[in-house]
RNA sequence: UCAAAGGUU
Protein backbone atom coordinates (compact mmCIF):
# COMPACT_ATOMS: atom_id res chain seq x y z
CA UNK A 1 0.00 0.00 0.00
CA UNK A 2 2.78 2.50 0.53
CA UNK A 3 4.14 1.61 -2.59
CA UNK A 4 0.82 2.33 -4.07
CA UNK A 5 0.76 5.64 -2.61
CA UNK A 6 3.62 7.14 -3.51
CA UNK A 7 3.20 6.15 -6.88
CA UNK A 8 -0.24 7.76 -6.78
CA UNK A 9 1.21 11.07 -5.04
CA UNK A 10 3.89 10.72 -7.44
CA UNK A 11 1.37 10.91 -10.49
CA UNK A 12 -0.46 13.91 -8.34
CA UNK A 13 2.70 15.91 -8.42
CA UNK A 14 2.97 15.65 -11.89
CA UNK A 15 -0.27 16.79 -12.25
CA UNK A 16 -1.23 13.90 -13.82
CA UNK A 17 -4.52 13.02 -11.75
CA UNK A 18 -6.28 10.98 -14.35
CA UNK A 19 -3.44 7.79 -13.87
CA UNK A 20 -3.50 8.41 -10.00
CA UNK A 21 -7.82 7.79 -10.17
CA UNK A 22 -7.15 4.68 -11.99
CA UNK A 23 -4.63 3.18 -10.04
CA UNK A 24 -6.53 3.65 -7.07
CA UNK A 25 -9.60 2.27 -8.86
CA UNK A 26 -7.66 -0.54 -9.90
CA UNK A 27 -6.64 -0.98 -5.93
CA UNK A 28 -9.88 -0.94 -4.90
CA UNK A 29 -11.18 -3.19 -7.92
CA UNK A 30 -8.32 -5.62 -6.40
CA UNK A 31 -11.48 -6.92 -3.83
CA UNK A 32 -9.79 -9.58 -2.32
CA UNK A 33 -7.88 -9.28 0.79
CA UNK A 34 -4.73 -8.22 -1.36
CA UNK A 35 -4.66 -4.17 -1.32
CA UNK A 36 -6.85 -2.19 0.14
CA UNK A 37 -6.51 1.61 -0.04
CA UNK A 38 -5.77 3.18 3.39
CA UNK A 39 -6.99 6.47 4.70
CA UNK A 40 -3.20 7.79 3.10
CA UNK A 41 -4.13 7.13 -0.73
CA UNK A 42 -7.69 8.86 0.21
CA UNK A 43 -5.21 12.23 1.31
CA UNK A 44 -3.06 11.87 -1.29
CA UNK A 45 -5.42 11.96 -3.50
CA UNK A 46 -7.56 14.56 -2.18
CA UNK A 47 -4.21 16.66 -1.88
CA UNK A 48 -3.94 16.23 -6.02
CA UNK A 49 -7.81 17.32 -6.23
CA UNK A 50 -7.05 20.25 -4.15
CA UNK A 51 -3.94 21.31 -5.80
CA UNK A 52 -5.74 20.77 -9.30
CA UNK A 53 -8.88 22.92 -7.52
CA UNK A 54 -11.38 19.88 -8.32
CA UNK A 55 -14.17 20.23 -5.67
CA UNK A 56 -16.45 17.65 -7.30
CA UNK A 57 -14.47 15.07 -7.21
CA UNK A 58 -13.17 15.60 -3.31
CA UNK A 59 -16.74 15.28 -2.74
CA UNK A 60 -16.90 12.03 -4.62
CA UNK A 61 -13.95 10.52 -2.74
CA UNK A 62 -15.19 12.45 0.28
CA UNK A 63 -18.57 9.53 0.30
CA UNK A 64 -16.01 6.59 -0.88
CA UNK A 65 -13.87 7.82 1.67
CA UNK A 66 -16.67 7.49 4.99
CA UNK A 67 -17.69 4.01 3.82
CA UNK A 68 -14.24 2.59 5.67
CA UNK A 69 -12.59 5.61 7.42
CA UNK A 70 -12.93 8.55 9.43
CA UNK A 71 -10.83 11.46 8.53
CA UNK A 72 -7.97 12.19 10.36
CA UNK A 73 -6.20 16.15 10.97
CA UNK A 74 -4.02 15.64 8.05
CA UNK A 75 -7.48 14.87 5.68
CA UNK A 76 -9.01 17.78 7.65
CA UNK A 77 -6.42 20.48 7.08
CA UNK A 78 -6.26 18.80 3.19
CA UNK A 79 -10.26 20.20 2.60
CA UNK A 80 -9.33 23.35 4.58
CA UNK A 81 -6.59 24.52 2.68
CA UNK A 82 -8.88 23.88 -0.27
CA UNK A 83 -11.56 25.10 0.86
CA UNK A 84 -9.15 28.50 1.31
CA UNK A 85 -7.99 28.37 -1.72
CA UNK A 86 -10.82 28.40 -3.69
CA UNK A 87 -12.06 31.07 -1.54
CA UNK A 88 -14.88 29.52 0.13
CA UNK A 89 -14.26 30.10 3.95
CA UNK A 90 -17.07 29.51 4.93
CA UNK A 91 -16.77 25.67 4.20
CA UNK A 92 -13.26 25.76 5.75
CA UNK A 93 -14.53 27.14 8.91
CA UNK A 94 -17.08 24.37 8.62
CA UNK A 95 -14.83 21.68 8.46
CA UNK A 96 -12.72 23.23 11.65
CA UNK A 97 -15.65 22.96 13.89
CA UNK A 98 -17.11 19.82 12.60
CA UNK A 99 -13.37 18.03 12.91
CA UNK A 100 -13.40 19.37 17.01
CA UNK A 101 -17.30 18.03 17.46
CA UNK A 102 -15.57 14.37 15.75
CA UNK A 103 -12.83 15.34 18.45
CA UNK A 104 -10.35 16.08 16.44
CA UNK A 105 -7.83 18.50 17.66
CA UNK A 106 -6.64 21.21 15.11
CA UNK A 107 -3.01 21.24 14.86
CA UNK A 108 -0.08 24.05 13.53
CA UNK A 109 -1.07 23.13 9.84
CA UNK A 110 -4.73 23.73 10.32
CA UNK A 111 -4.60 27.03 11.76
CA UNK A 112 -2.02 28.03 9.36
CA UNK A 113 -4.34 27.01 6.61
CA UNK A 114 -7.11 28.83 8.01
CA UNK A 115 -5.05 32.09 8.56
CA UNK A 116 -3.52 32.00 5.02
CA UNK A 117 -7.09 31.80 3.60
CA UNK A 118 -8.52 34.55 6.35
CA UNK A 119 -4.67 36.94 5.05
CA UNK A 120 -5.37 36.25 1.35
CA UNK A 121 -9.41 37.01 1.17
CA UNK A 122 -8.00 40.45 3.03
CA UNK A 123 -9.54 39.33 6.34
CA UNK A 124 -6.57 40.27 8.43
CA UNK A 125 -9.27 40.53 11.91
CA UNK A 126 -10.31 36.75 11.80
CA UNK A 127 -6.79 35.84 10.78
CA UNK A 128 -4.90 37.10 13.60
CA UNK A 129 -7.69 36.11 15.98
CA UNK A 130 -7.12 32.73 14.89
CA UNK A 131 -3.56 33.32 15.73
CA UNK A 132 -4.29 34.39 18.86
CA UNK A 133 -6.71 31.29 19.55
CA UNK A 134 -4.27 28.59 18.38
CA UNK A 135 -1.71 30.33 21.44
CA UNK A 136 -4.29 29.61 23.44
CA UNK A 137 -4.55 26.09 22.26
CA UNK A 138 -0.88 25.73 23.50
CA UNK A 139 0.18 25.78 19.64
CA UNK A 140 3.58 27.77 19.14
CA UNK A 141 3.37 29.21 15.57
CA UNK A 142 6.28 28.54 13.25
CA UNK A 143 8.10 29.80 10.51
CA UNK A 144 4.93 29.31 8.10
CA UNK A 145 2.14 30.40 10.18
CA UNK A 146 4.80 34.14 10.96
CA UNK A 147 5.57 34.05 7.08
CA UNK A 148 1.99 33.94 5.93
CA UNK A 149 0.89 36.68 8.39
CA UNK A 150 3.40 38.94 7.70
CA UNK A 151 2.58 38.47 3.97
CA UNK A 152 -0.74 38.75 4.70
CA UNK A 153 0.22 42.44 6.23
CA UNK A 154 2.30 43.37 3.06
CA UNK A 155 0.11 42.63 0.44
CA UNK A 156 -2.28 45.11 2.20
CA UNK A 157 0.73 48.07 2.41
CA UNK A 158 0.96 47.41 5.78
CA UNK A 159 4.24 46.68 5.65
CA UNK A 160 5.30 48.90 9.46
CA UNK A 161 3.30 46.21 11.05
CA UNK A 162 4.71 43.16 8.93
CA UNK A 163 7.74 44.65 10.43
CA UNK A 164 6.48 44.13 14.32
CA UNK A 165 5.37 40.84 13.82
CA UNK A 166 8.78 39.92 12.19
CA UNK A 167 10.35 41.31 15.41
CA UNK A 168 7.76 39.20 17.21
CA UNK A 169 8.53 36.06 15.53
CA UNK A 170 12.14 36.53 16.32
CA UNK A 171 11.21 37.23 20.26
CA UNK A 172 9.24 34.13 19.76
CA UNK A 173 12.41 32.52 19.22
CA UNK A 174 11.37 31.59 15.35
CA UNK A 175 13.63 31.81 13.34
CA UNK A 176 13.10 33.74 9.96
CA UNK A 177 13.68 32.07 6.29
CA UNK A 178 13.97 33.09 3.22
CA UNK A 179 9.92 33.21 2.82
CA UNK A 180 9.33 35.40 5.41
CA UNK A 181 12.67 37.81 4.24
CA UNK A 182 10.83 37.75 1.34
CA UNK A 183 7.91 38.88 1.42
CA UNK A 184 9.50 42.07 3.76
CA UNK A 185 11.66 42.65 1.41
CA UNK A 186 8.89 42.60 -1.32
CA UNK A 187 6.78 44.95 1.12
CA UNK A 188 9.18 47.67 1.31
CA UNK A 189 9.40 47.64 -2.53
CA UNK A 190 6.00 47.85 -3.21
CA UNK A 191 6.16 51.04 -1.53
CA UNK A 192 8.81 52.42 -2.94
CA UNK A 193 11.11 52.05 -0.23
CA UNK A 194 14.39 50.74 -1.59
CA UNK A 195 16.10 51.36 1.68
CA UNK A 196 14.33 49.34 4.35
CA UNK A 197 13.74 46.64 2.06
CA UNK A 198 17.71 46.51 1.08
CA UNK A 199 18.37 46.26 5.25
CA UNK A 200 15.90 43.22 5.43
CA UNK A 201 17.95 41.74 2.49
CA UNK A 202 21.64 42.81 4.60
CA UNK A 203 19.70 41.35 7.89
CA UNK A 204 19.24 38.09 6.00
CA UNK A 205 22.84 37.98 4.65
CA UNK A 206 24.26 38.66 7.76
CA UNK A 207 22.05 35.61 9.22
CA UNK A 208 23.58 33.34 6.24
CA UNK A 209 20.20 32.76 4.72
CA UNK A 210 20.70 32.16 0.75
CA UNK A 211 18.84 33.95 -1.24
CA UNK A 212 16.85 31.33 -3.59
CA UNK A 213 14.79 31.91 -6.79
CA UNK A 214 12.05 33.45 -5.38
CA UNK A 215 13.95 35.72 -3.29
CA UNK A 216 16.29 37.26 -6.19
CA UNK A 217 12.87 37.23 -8.53
CA UNK A 218 11.50 40.06 -5.71
CA UNK A 219 14.89 42.28 -5.46
CA UNK A 220 15.32 42.49 -9.25
CA UNK A 221 12.12 43.20 -9.92
CA UNK A 222 11.68 45.57 -7.25
CA UNK A 223 14.85 47.30 -7.85
CA UNK A 224 14.10 47.66 -11.25
CA UNK A 225 10.22 49.03 -10.79
CA UNK A 226 12.01 51.72 -8.21
CA UNK A 227 14.43 52.40 -11.12
CA UNK A 228 17.91 50.99 -9.48
CA UNK A 229 18.55 49.62 -12.80
CA UNK A 230 22.06 49.85 -12.33
CA UNK A 231 22.10 47.94 -8.73
CA UNK A 232 20.01 45.20 -10.18
CA UNK A 233 22.22 44.28 -12.84
CA UNK A 234 24.69 43.97 -9.94
CA UNK A 235 22.20 41.57 -8.09
CA UNK A 236 21.57 39.61 -11.24
CA UNK A 237 25.37 38.88 -11.10
CA UNK A 238 25.03 37.66 -7.78
CA UNK A 239 22.67 35.32 -8.94
CA UNK A 240 24.57 33.74 -11.50
CA UNK A 241 28.19 33.16 -9.45
CA UNK A 242 25.53 31.78 -6.66
CA UNK A 243 24.40 29.39 -9.49
CA UNK A 244 21.00 29.93 -9.51
CA UNK A 245 19.63 30.32 -13.60
CA UNK A 246 16.68 33.03 -13.88
CA UNK A 247 13.74 31.13 -14.37
C1' U B 1 3.96 6.77 2.22
C1' C B 2 0.10 12.02 2.85
C1' A B 3 -1.43 18.34 4.59
C1' A B 4 0.27 24.81 5.33
C1' A B 5 3.59 30.36 3.70
C1' G B 6 6.98 34.26 -0.51
C1' G B 7 8.45 36.42 -6.64
C1' U B 8 6.11 36.43 -12.45
C1' U B 9 -0.18 40.26 -13.62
Amino acid sequence: VITYNSLIDGYCRRGDIRSACLLMNKIRGTDPSKYKPDLVTFNVLFNGFCKMKMRTEVFVYMGLMWKCFLPNVVTCSTWIDMFCKLGDLDMAFRVFNDMRKDGLLPNLVVFTCLIDGYCKAGNLEVAFKLYEDMRQASLSPNVVTYATLIDGLCKRGKVEKAGCLFSRMLEDGVEPNSVAYTSMIDGYFKKGNVDDAMNYLSKMRDQGINLDVAAYGVIIAGLCNNGRLRLSTEIIEDMVRSGLNPD
